[in-house]
DNA sequence: CAAGAATAGAGAAAAGTTTCACATTTACCG
DNA sequence: CGGTAAATGTGAAACTTTTCTCTATTCTTG
């Protein structure tokens, strides 16, 4: 186990080697190959080993991988081995959706506050999918309501325009991780996480792969 | 301008590229330089040149790029000056929030169809949005529809059990194109565009940046 | 029109990431 | 109980991507 500094890349791919862990472990699997495991998440078998040597030996030479102790173990790297606790800004139509995730739950998230400008717009619409009222806080709220609730990483799903608007408030407030849906680049201070998932990007990817090959 | 191979991290950073492009046209400016260019969209100004060079000379020494031209050019690289016909496949909580995207249609990306398993379920929920009916196609017909609309690309939004089963539906029909939505590594023959847009592991790696610094 | 400032392009260097190859360990079988 | 097959961990090699630095070009100003 080295100290040198893990790519995000390995950070991405572990949390992929643990979604399918916990597939196998379903199934009733008891150990893995990291060839197997490799396969099934896309990747080459030593990119496994080596991802995994940046934390630690987790494996039995000859035999491979148990299953449940390596999912334990990546869950601890990971930082799933606690709940998180989210906010949602802008209760749209993606942030509705986000709202009812129901995958969130079976993961270690959990949302603790959803906020809106138009709490009246929202809570019609959002209401009746679930069949009871979900409370809409303004966005005015966030820091007060980010400390009492503990808020970790807030989900930025407002219109791109208020993307850096809701940023700067919350660089206000005691939330340090973002998740930002806008397809916007937002500025934020030091020592703060943020990761932008950008839609059209990846679809513009996947253009870009067929563009010779459709008419 | 050379042929080797370019970078997928470069065919992601033409795209938030040509997004600030756009920013700045709808300003009203005239030119960018790579400096500038760079600094909007969170990268090295040598990064920006290199990925243009990838494709040929589109700058003014001494004076940097026009911004028209040069995003027409990366429209082009990027095959977005054309229109792509989109299907979404399961049409829940996600696939009726992308269904509603209005920035689908600023862009070069149009919906030609929606199916779900179950349209009727479907079918209430969906119209009243729009304040009319939403046509809902039962995945049997994917090849027929497929065909007949040229669609493209197919964004798959079903719950993750039911990807691999689709995503078989696909590989049966013209579409070469997906975007997988759902936590699961889909298996394709060779030939295929897929790209996955797992959204846990994004909100996985910000936790993984808090780890230590939230108690 | 000459000098100076600004900026793209490109080769080289640096940094980072993935893959290979093999020594080592473990389990199993005859 | 020894030999064989399977599989990890790891250093080195190969490859990829990013950053640096310098040259060439263009515009502006006096
Ligand atoms: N709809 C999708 O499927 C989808 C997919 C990918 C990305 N996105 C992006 O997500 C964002 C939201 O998309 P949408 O379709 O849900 O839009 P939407 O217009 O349906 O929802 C935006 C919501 O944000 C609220 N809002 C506006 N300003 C706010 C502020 N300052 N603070 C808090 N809330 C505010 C509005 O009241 C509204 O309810 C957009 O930036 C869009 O580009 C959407
Ligand atoms: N809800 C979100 O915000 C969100 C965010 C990220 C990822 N996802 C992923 O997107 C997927 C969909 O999530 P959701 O919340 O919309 O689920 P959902 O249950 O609301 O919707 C799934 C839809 O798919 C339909 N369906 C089922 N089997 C089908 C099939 N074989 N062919 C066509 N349609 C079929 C169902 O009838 C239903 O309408 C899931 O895999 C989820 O993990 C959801």
């Amino acid at each position: 186990m080295k100290f040198s500094k893990v790519p995000e890349a390995t950070i991405r791919r572990l949390s992929a080697y643990v979604r399918h862990l916990e597939v196998l472990e379903e199934k009733g699997e008891v150990v893995v190959s990291s060839a197997s495991l490799a396969e099934s998440c896309g990747v080459n078998a030593a990119q496994v080993r080596k991802d995994l040597a940046y934390f630690g030996e987790f494996g039995i030479r000859g035999v491979g991988y148990y299953i449940k102790d390596l999912s334990d173990n990546i869950k601890t790297i990971l930082g799933l081995n606690r709940e998180w606790h989210l906010a949602i800004i802008g209760i749209g139509n993606l942030g509705s959706s986000l709202l009812f995730y129901k995958d969130f739950f079976k993961k270690n998230y959990k949302i603790v506050a959803a906020f809106d400008v138009d709490p009246a717009g929202v809570v019609g619409r959002v209401s009746e999918k679930i069949g009871k009222p979900v409370e809409i806080l303004h966005p005015e709220q966030l820091q007060e309501v980010a400390r009492d609730r503990r808020i970790d990483i807030a989900i930025i799903a407002t219109p791109a325009s208020e993307a850096q608007k809701v940023a700067d408030q919350i660089a206000q407030s005691s939330i340090r991780g973002i998740l930002n849906f806008t397809p916007t680049q937002i500025q934020m201070p030091k020592g703060f996480a943020v990761k932008n998932y950008f839609f059209t990007t990846i679809l513009d990817n996947v253009a870009y792969l067929l563009r010779w090959r459709v008419k």
